[in-house]
DNA sequence: ATCGACATAATTGTATACAATAATGTGCGT
DNA sequence: ACGCACATTATTGTATACAATTATGTCGAT
């Protein structure tokens, strides 16, 4: 899970590091992303950044506003349920998978995925401890086999990570992985039922951890922020 | 539903009737999509159909093959498998909403919709048929309002016009719509869980009629098609 | 005739030029 | 001073030019 760098940077590249930035929490929602910008940034034509950046606005993470500018998108309340009720049907069904025919071999990746997640937690690193959390899920679908559903799955944890960007309550304490550790321990039990319910709860007291009351997003920064 | 046609082609009204053009099985899986063909097909740059072309390609209806060009994807076994899963896992839900939270209004542009398959159907508009069958799902999750799944569904039932293409078994009766009536019944009953039991039974019905053997896709139309 | 090396053509990949649109700044009139 | 029209600047949208790569065709050697 090391950073991105290749000695030359394609649109999937730059999409792919910019979309690490935003998991990160790097690039928060609204910010702007300006072509030219990233273009000298990366040391690439406009063409392949806009390239970049459509596919970053099919994953719903860039809001591309017609004749202004590409933005890191800034999902609404209504959107954040439905990206969790879209997790709370795809995930729980595909732990269960997960666990009924995972290897020996895939638990201990995952083990170590958990403690580097550990580590960067208590490294102060919450941006990327956020982001090997978000992949811990992702493999659950990889060891599934499923990799239609693992696309859709790694879709909306980047757009969970926005989510959690805009509506996260509780700023300090970031997202024990306990949850995680029951998951692994049903995993090991090959214990698909309990490794369903594992996940049902765990996305649950996800959107209970977020303040979803309904604050508008748009007016953000300037409207909002000022009060008026 | 009608078609696609505006004043001025822009990379999504092209990707959309693109889109169409292949939902339809008017572009067969395996088409070669050439750039200036596409262009001077649509009156616009190489530059709009690339754009309209990745947009295509990253839900997974065509294939880029760097330095080779794009073309109308061929669904593996595999992978027609992993829509049907992933269907399997969103749609009887999601149909389950609808049907506890459907509108009269709604539930007329159901029957409608169908009465225009119906018809299709029996004029011998395939492609048009398969369109709409398609559309008829997508209209339910929208009926949940649920815009995240709604586009998630909406990717898989284009992905699907492509399994059907490559693996569907008798050529001839074409997917009658019974289940559709009967869906639509419960819709009509708010029966949540009816609906789920449904759609649940009309997606295995579907699987049922593909031929999933292991065909490789692959060498398709020269290594297999001369049997060497 | 068959095979392979080379040349030619066709197609895609990337950068850049130009057009269109939106944002910003200036100055005039009231 | 304030507001509005206009000019200027910046940024995005589209087309085109050029480079890189792949596909095709030709010719000669065996």
């Amino acid at each position: 899970m090391t950073s991105i760098d290749p000695r030359i940077w394609t649109s999937e590249t730059v999409a792919a590091d910019l979309e690490r930035a935003i998991h990160e929490h790097r690039l928060p929602p609204g910010t702007k992303l300006g072509e030219d910008e990233l273009g000298e940034a990366y040391g690439i034509s406009r063409t392949l950044v806009r390239a970049a950046l459509q596919a970053l606005s099919h994953r719903r993470l860039v809001e591309l506003k017609r004749n202004r500018g590409a933005y890191v998108a800034q999902p609404t309340v209504q959107e954040a349920r439905e990206v969790f009720e879209a997790r709370s049907l795809l995930e729980p069904r595909t732990a269960r998978s997960a666990a009924e025919r995972i290897t020996e071999e895939s638990l201990a990746t995952l083990r170590n995925h958990i403690a580097d997640e550990h580590d960067a937690l208590h490294a102060g690193e919450t941006g990327r401890a956020l982001f090997l959390s978000g992949q811990f899920h992702i493999q659950i679908a990889r060891i599934a086999d499923q990799k239609t559903i693992e696309d859709f799955i790694s879709e909306l944890i980047s757009r969970s990570s926005l989510i959690i960007a805009l509506y996260w309550r509780r700023r300090a304490a970031m997202c024990e992985s306990q949850a995680h550790h029951a998951l692994i321990d049903a995993f090991a039990r090959r214990d698909g039922p309990l490794a369903e319910d594992l996940m049902k709860s765990h996305l649950l007291d996800l959107v209970a951890s977020l303040d979803l009351r309904h604050v508008v997003a748009p007016p953000q920064s300037l409207r909002e922020a000022l009060g008026r």
